[in-house]
RNA sequence: GUGGGUGUAGCUCAGCUGGUAGAGCACUAGGUUGUGGUCCUGGUGGUCGCGGGUUCAAACCCCGUCACUCACCCCA
């Protein structure tokens, strides 16, 4: 037996970097005014389709979709913010505080083929703000998205930025688009002959030599933004600049799903192989009146999890220096009862305490206290008990000291709660 | 979905032109009848991914299949 492709355990040993960002995650998040919100896994296959839109590979290809045994659509979601706005909209959010900050972290589910920082199943940190047009929130995920990766310790990350446009600059961009590229057409590769009626905006992010080469002289969305769309755009950009946030932009970063508006953006990293971007995000105001609820403007992102773990494991390894503070070593069937008696009552103290049940040598257990990491070695053997009495070993030093049985849980707490 | 690479012990890998498996680490026991990390000695552990074929004989050659991996597509 084992996991289906593209799925993974993540193991103990692994799993304190997964800790470590989700901690400074949540509390950077809460104090910038996010509140988290959790969501269900399965939705109605509907939901997906809508908002990220019917001809995009994700809903075309890449999701788990299945009937349960009614016969209801139901997919496993392949991003989180449909099912927030969902949320949003079902509990009537925008009636009591249409201003709302959420951050959720959990798997989504993608059926793709497998690679370098690419999972069936994956994780996602994900933020999403409603109810706020101003171009200075995009700007403030921005920063927060770069405040967060400069905890983490990161370097090298870059943030690409770019604006798609909205409803009323869009048009005349796509009509310069075609233009263009039908003049272009015998150079193109097959997918992007295929794109064009199905989603031209992708074709500005073929990866094909000749492609690119054909398309540098493109039109592009931020030539033809409508005067709303550029100053919301240099906005965002004169702010970053103010804060000292580093960026480019480009103009060939093109989000794949639908409900993306105006600003868009990805960090990427050239760690990954050919995976470049650690987190992505963008505006969406027209998502949750699509869905049904009040024109609302909203903005959100997502990081990788799972790749921003990969980024962090090529800096930081993180051991945990002294997971154990006492391992106990009993030698006898008297002596293990009476250890397995002192190990709960450190360990309701709080005391990292562990002990070995088999009835071992006493070599093989200081073997084992040695690999276990114990700061120290409580040593319980016939001539001592016969004393009323245990060696205590410090394994750094190897001073031994003797301790009374009478006193000893208090002693014991004494010396690890200092 | 398409293409390349790789599957031998728990891990990292040897294994020549086919002759039916090996090292290091790990684990375990002992060297010290009660003291760890170093050292020495012994031991446990393998359907050679799986299925078929060729052959007197296959880890090795052929076909299929599965998995891992990298890349394309796309995305986080």
């Amino acid at each position: 037996m084992q996991t289906i492709r593209g799925f993974r355990d993540i193991l103990p040993e692994k799993i304190c970097l997964w800790q470590k960002v989700e901690k400074e995650a949540k509390q950077l998040f809460e104090a910038f005014g996010f509140k988290e919100i959790r969501i269900p896994i399965l939705e109605k296959t509907q939901l997906f389709a809508r908002s990220i839109g019917e001809v995009t590979d994700i809903v075309e290809k890449e999701m788990y979709t299945f009937a349960d045994r009614k016969g209801d659509k139901l997919t496993l979601r392949p991003e989180a913010t449909a099912s927030i706005v969902r949320s949003y909209i079902q509990h009537k959010m925008y009636a009591t505080d249409p201003i709302r900050k959420f951050f959720m972290i959990g798997p989504m589910f993608r059926r793709e083929r497998p690679q370098k920082g690419r999972y069936r199943q994956f994780y996602q940190i994900d933020a999403e703000i409603f109810g706020v047009e101003s171009a200075l929130i995009d700007s403030l995920l921005i920063f927060l998205l770069n405040e967060l990766f400069k905890r983490l310790g990161l370097t090298g990350l870059t943030a690409h930025i770019n604006s798609l446009g909205c409803p009323e600059c869009r048009p005349s961009f796509q009509k310069a688009l075609l233009k263009f590229i039908e003049s272009k057409k015998d150079r193109l590769c097959e997918n992007c002959i295929r794109r064009m009626d199905k989603n031209p905006l992708r074709i500005l992010d073929c990866k094909v030599p000749d492609c690119k080469k054909a398309l540098v002289d493109a039109p592009a969305t931020l030539d033809h933004l409508c005067r709303g769309c550029e100053d919301h755009f240099n906005t965002v950009k004169s702010t970053l600049e103010k804060q000292k946030v580093d960026f480019i932009v480009d103009k060939s970063l093109v989000r794949g799903l639908d409900y993306y508006t105006r600003t868009a953006w990805e960090i990427q990293t050239t760690t990954l192989g050919a995976q470049s971007a650690v987190a992505g995000g963008g505006r969406y105001d027209g998502l949750v009146k699509e869905l049904g609820g009040p024109q609302t403007p909203a903005i959100g992102f997502a990081i990788g999890f799972d790749r921003l773990v990969e980024v962090m494991e090529q800096i930081d390894k993180a051991p945990e220096p002294h997971p154990l503070d006492l391992f106990i070593v009993a030698l006898g069937d008297e002596a293990i009862e009476k250890g397995y008696h002192w190990s709960c009552e450190l360990n309701q103290a709080d005391i990292r305490t562990e002990m070995d049940f088999r009835g071992k040598s006493l070599k093989a257990l200081m073997k084992r206290a040695n690999k276990l990491a114990a700061r120290y070695v409580l040593i319980a053997g016939e001539n001592e008990l016969t004393q009323n009495a245990v060696i205590l070993r410090n394994m750094n030093t190897k001073e031994q000291v003797s301790l009374h049985l009478e006193t000893l849980i208090p002693e014991l707490i004494k010396i690890f709660k200092k």
